[in-house]
RNA sequence: GGGGAGAUACCAAAGUGGCCAACUGGGGCAGACUGUAACUCUGCUGGCGUACGCCUUCGUAGGUUCGAAUCCUGCUCUCCCCA
């Protein structure tokens, strides 16, 4: 993997690059759809190639090796013949079940033993097995297993959880560097940066995480409920440490908001599932704010869902329709809602990129922010 | 023509003397959702009031009772069965 930086812009810590993989490059800042288990909720690949026009989506370890198993997935040859998908595909670690699945999970020093959501059945993750399984799907990125500290989270505990996440850190990079890819394309595994809401421990957890030289660090466990100042105070402090030559991946985040003000802070990638679950939720995201289409008051607005042009489907559907469609529990409701949403998550990057490019990011970041957390 | 059952809030449907402004579901309205156990979850849904509360409701008109959606009588309407 190489991270080549087209620009940084001078009134922030904001870049614009690219990221060359084997499955081909990716044009950051950038948004991953959420595709848990080898699917973007209701969007077909095609759908995220052109209507979309993804670059690179993310799947998860936990769901995929729980169903449909590492087996199948190897017999396909790897998840992107599996689904479909020929671009990049980075795995989350199931790290992240460690924090949303916490009430049938044990945590230890070895790794964590949970039952699956599915069957009930015990497994284990390791940070060693971990690496494994990723190696089974054949990500091109994959993650560390880290324990994403919930909030509040006292600083005992978040020490504590911290210096075990630095541990399966290493043994993580020991398993990823002793073992290789199994269908012929590069993979990088990229550490995670953990603290919680700490400055000290944060500090510290980025210190450790750059001195391992990977190709590229995350930060993680935050928008998990802090306020959204301590969530940019943290990831600034982070970023400032972070070597700038590798991309930097701020896990799980956000609004069109987050992004925007955490790009200004230096983060290259971003992943969320806001634009697909609050998209079938009835939430839309635009470029003058942000619209609940269950509201009454669209129930006779004949007009596009987003004339825009920041999605191609936008334009398509009049937002009485999608109204209906949603409120019915129509499927395609959901479909457009999510195309919509994604459409705009990657237009807005795009957007920030090309500011960044040239010279008129911070200016273009102050008009837009007002808009982006506008309630329509 | 004869016999039977029933009328409860937007809809459906509980309740059959006081714990009833009335269970529950649907619908409606609003909110939540950030590395997806999520096409999910929460709240409100007679009127007025932030609230303690007050006022008006269970087809309709009367009656019994300290007290009625619940008991009695008349009326109106609906449904089912037999001719």
């Amino acid at each position: 993997m190489k991270f080549l930086i087209n620009h940084t812009d001078p009134g922030s810590g904001a870049r614009a690059a690219k990221i060359v993989t084997d499955h081909g490059e990716i044009q950051t800042p950038i948004f991953m759809p959420v595709g848990t288990a080898g699917t973007v909720k209701g969007i077909s690949q095609n759908d995220l190639r052109e209507l979309i026009q993804a670059q690179i989506i993310l799947s998860n370890t936990y769901h995929l090796y729980l169903r449909p198993g590492t087996k199948i997935i190897e017999g396909a040859g790897g998840l992107n013949n599996f689904i479909g998908w020929e671009k990049p595909i980075l795995t989350d670690s199931g790290g992240y079940q460690v924090f949303s699945l916490s009430n049938n999970r044990k945590i230890s020093e070895e790794g964590y033993i949970f039952q699956s959501h599915i069957d009930g059945s015990k497994h284990t993750f390791t940070p060693e097995n971990v690496v494994e399984i990723q190696r089974s799907i054949g990500s091109d990125i994959m993650m560390a297993l880290d324990e994403c500290t919930p909030y509040p989270c006292d600083y005992e505990y978040a020490k504590n959880s911290l210096n075990l996440t630095h541990s399966w850190l290493e043994r993580g990079i020991n398993q990823f560097k002793s073992s290789s890819a199994k269908y012929g394309h590069n993979q990088t595994f990229f550490p995670i940066v953990q603290g919680s809401v700490y400055k000290d421990l944060r500090k510290k957890s980025a210190e450790v995480v750059s001195s391992f030289g990977c190709e590229g660090n995350a930060i993680g466990g935050l928008s998990v409920g802090e306020p959204e100042e301590m969530m940019y105070e943290m990831t600034s402090i982070v970023t400032d440490i972070l070597p700038a030559n590798k991309p930097r991946y701020l896990m799980g985040v956000g609004t069109p908001a987050n992004l925007v003000e955490s790009i200004a802070l230096g983060v290259d990638m971003f992943d969320c599932v806001m634009p697909t679950r609050n998209g079938r939720n009835g939430m839309l995201f635009t470029e003058d704010g942000i619209i609940n289409i269950r509201n009454q008051k669209w129930s006779n607005d004949y007009s596009a869902i987003d004339n825009s042009g920041a999605s191609k489907i936008g334009p398509q559907y009049s937002k009485a329709y999608l109204r209906h469609l949603i409120i019915s529990k129509e499927m395609l409701g959901a479909q457009i809602a999510s195309i919509h949403n994604l459409s705009f998550y990657l237009w807005l990057v795009k957007k920030a990129r090309l500011k960044i490019l040239d010279g008129t990011f911070s200016e273009w970041k102050n008009g837009i922010l007002p808009n982006l957390r506008n309630r329509l």
